[in-house]
DNA sequence: TGTACATCAGTGAACGCGCGTTCACTGATGTAC
DNA sequence: TGTACATCAGTGAACGCGCGTTCACTGATGTAC
């Protein structure tokens, strides 16, 4: 790589991560192409040598955000590859949470409230299925008794329409286990539990464990 | 009431009509007195007869959204009182399902990624607790194992703590039926099974199903 | 019923702010001979 | 090794926009006698 691209991709990199901190303390909308620029000692306009707009750095942070939790999520289950199977679910969970905890706004970027007037890019599709597809390959692992026909004859459909050899049962229970995780999560990091006076960790743990009856 | 109170609250109430109408196009960010009060055939500054600020207006917003979905969902258990408590049970989170999907963003404004620099006004924590307090007690009429001990036992301080006559177990039960109606209708209403070619509808039915046992 | 006063709604100008984005231009870095 | 040219980073000015909020003021509506 030569010392121009090199340099390129340093200015990127640093305008994200000031980009990423701007998103923790104020959301998306306070993620500000000429603020950024300014922390960098730079004037706005330069950031256009870099980005597209505004709306190209924003789809950057989510496509990296949910590469970043495949990631993670994909790590924690290959170091848990030994132990059992419902070992190994909970681990991810865990590690699912602690990443969403870590970065409230990183994680609300991906699924919380939708940004205005902002579509994220087609490609970000795939990369969100990573990490469902991570914990679909567990659940496939941990055997249940099937249910709810009807919804699994869609999974099986959509399965079929993206090729993963994943039972349409495990499909759906990862999407179920997604929708419970992100129940949870999304109240506890909007603060909605504040009031009430117990441990999210209880319940978040309480509706993993259910998952596998 | 004067002829002078009765225009001041109708007044309140176009303003308010308005802004939820700009809520449901571009969400809270979209929200502006200025706009408002074009719309409305006045200048900004007028507004100021009527609310404090922007964020006066918001909380009104906010606190009426609250109010509105505990009625829906209360209404709705009235007319079901007949019915057994499952079948009652259901009907109220069609209610609940509904209320969100009519205008996503107001029940965004109140589950979802919360307004940077923006607290809730104290008393709506009140507000919210209705909407659960129904499900709580159609809980109660549905006998279940007790399980999660530690959880429970979390839920009897807090029940003791504001005095409401709830099991504890009912009230850990409604809160999980909250955390999962929510993973669902949030996912949902954000767009993030649009691509997966499944009816939410049905995984939302599971959800509640699985409720009862 | 009429007059004097108080109350209130709404205006228009202004303040200060920040935003995304375009554009012509300078100056430095790299490249080809 | 040096020169001529192309490429690229970054600047500064500008455009146009909208925002929340304050303030002095006008004009209409209500109230008390």
């Amino acid at each position: 790589m030569s010392r121009r691209e090199q340099y390129r991709e340093d200015t990127r990199r640093d305008a994200k991560r000031i980009a990423m901190a701007q998103l923790a303390v104020a959301g998306p909308a306070g993620v500000s192409l000429n603020a950024i620029a300014k922390e960098m000692g730079l004037t706005g306009p330069a950031l256009y040598r870099y980005f597209t707009g505004r709306d190209a750095l924003l789809g950057e942070l989510i496509a990296d955000g949910y590469t970043e939790l495949a990631k993670t999520v994909e790590r924690t289950a290959e170091l848990a590859a030994r132990r059992t199977p419902k070992a190994r679910l909970r681990e991810m969970a865990d590690a699912f949470r602690e990443w969403a905890l870590d970065e409230p706004q990183r994680y609300l970027l991906l699924f919380g409230s939708p940004v205005p007037a902002f579509r994220a890019p087609e490609h970000t599709v795939d990369l969100a299925q990573r990490t469902l597809t991570a914990f679909a390959e567990v659940l496939a692992e941990i055997p249940e008794e099937s249910s709810h026909p009807a919804l699994e004859r869609q999974f099986a459909l959509w399965i079929r329409q993206r090729g993963t050899g994943l039972p349409p049962a495990a499909m759906k229970r990862a999407v179920i286990g997604w929708t419970r995780m992100h129940g949870v999560l999304s109240l506890e990091v909007e603060g909605h539990f504040d009031i009430m006076g117990f441990d999210p960790a209880l319940l978040f743990h309480a509706e993993v464990d259910a998952l596998t009856g």
